[in-house]
DNA sequence: ACCGGAATCAACCTTTTGATCGATCGGTCG
DNA sequence: CGACCGATCGATCAAAAGGTTGATTCCGGT
């Protein structure tokens, strides 16, 4: 028998880390090394004792997010594989995280089976990714006339929020004039002509996440 | 030694549900009686056998939302107490909720050690809100001009739609004025200052149906 | 090595939106 | 009845957003 597969669970919610301690720890061939409430924490742990596998929520209460971690994991030498399990998906989410370096994309909804094979998958550096994230990424490529860039999405979110052109150049670190680019590109790619509509037909076609 | 609290879990996430599960078995007084995937099934259990308290999560993925379910358990005679357990708060979930009869109302980041004693409070018919549940809900007792006339509403809609000032004017048959008077009333009463931030916060709060 | 797309920025101009006045006209309610 | 509120409209000015053009950098693919 080979060493087991260790794991670290980065996730804001005390009731989801036991519930994925419950269902991984019946699994022989995998053992939860290390808990972290904050994506900070995350980092942090993952840098100090060797781990294989992080199971890394995306949406935090404050400060970093699991993207932001992800990338932070990822970039060093040696570094885990990162497994983003999430409740949510959106292009944004998915996009981002993916770009962040993560092997592996999961909804919470999961099945425990498939949850445990997913991590298998990860740690033999195999990307695991939900079939519903799978599908919509297929879709995507296919039509690729709406398909957003990750920039153009991540500025659409902010968009939605309420946030004006200069709060969202602040907010991505650039300049205002690239955030007008980046929307004159989004309404084409949507055939829209103002903030407001491009929200809402982000919305409908589920690019954005509410 | 009395009886122990016998509880009913209801959420569409298997690990929730195993997370709920670990945290609450440790404690002697509580007991899991059943488990259920979807709102209609939490219905079913719920009068099919006796159970103290309903834990039961908003968001399921089809079908029947658990305020809708809380409405129908809730509503029989000898009916247990529904203790909501949700991931995300706004206004209309919380509204809905507690209009649905719901005991008590958390958020799924709260501590094992809240989340147990939210349960017995509920038990014992106590209403267990969580601080950021309950200071919003004081908030808004305080700042009752949250509530939009049906023109605004209308206005409103119209323009979560995408549509310019001088479209909503058409369409309503007013003048653009009118429709800007609208917003700033509108923009007074949510607290923002501008079109988007209008819609976003409108739509967190259940008050625009998108 | 070259090309195209994504991302970045600047300057200019037009349109839209928002802020702030004020005003009229029904209803409703104590 | 008088006070109040919602809905309606107008005017003006400043701010923000949108449209256009052009340019640079970087990267992946041919």
């Amino acid at each position: 028998m080979t060493a087991p597969i260790r794991l670290l669970l980065a996730d804001d919610h005390p009731v989801v880390r036991a519930g994925l301690r419950a269902v991984l720890e019946t699994e022989p061939d995998l053992v939860i090394v290390a808990e972290a409430a904050t994506a900070e924490e995350a980092v942090r742990l993952a840098a100090e004792q060797p781990v294989d596998v992080v199971l890394m929520d995306l949406q935090f209460g404050a400060g970093m997010n699991g993207s932001q971690a992800t990338a932070e994991i990822t970039a060093r030498p040696g570094a885990p594989r990162v497994l983003v399990v999430t409740t949510y998906d959106s292009d944004a989410d998915t996009l981002s995280a993916i770009e962040a370096g993560a092997t592996g994309y999961l909804l919470k909804d999961a099945p425990p089976a498939e949850l445990a094979a997913a991590v298998r998958d990860a740690a033999a550096g195999r990307t695991a990714l939900a079939p519903a994230v799978a599908d919509r990424l297929l879709h995507r490529m296919r039509a690729p006339a709406t398909a957003l860039s990750l920039r153009e999405v991540q500025v659409l979110e902010l968009v939605a929020r309420g946030l004006a052109n200069l709060d969202v150049a602040r907010e991505l670190h650039i300049s205002q004039a690239t955030v007008k680019s980046h929307l004159v590109h989004i309404y084409a790619k949507l055939g829209v002509d103002s903030r407001t509509a491009a929200v809402a037909a982000a919305t409908t076609r589920g690019l954005i996440r509410r």
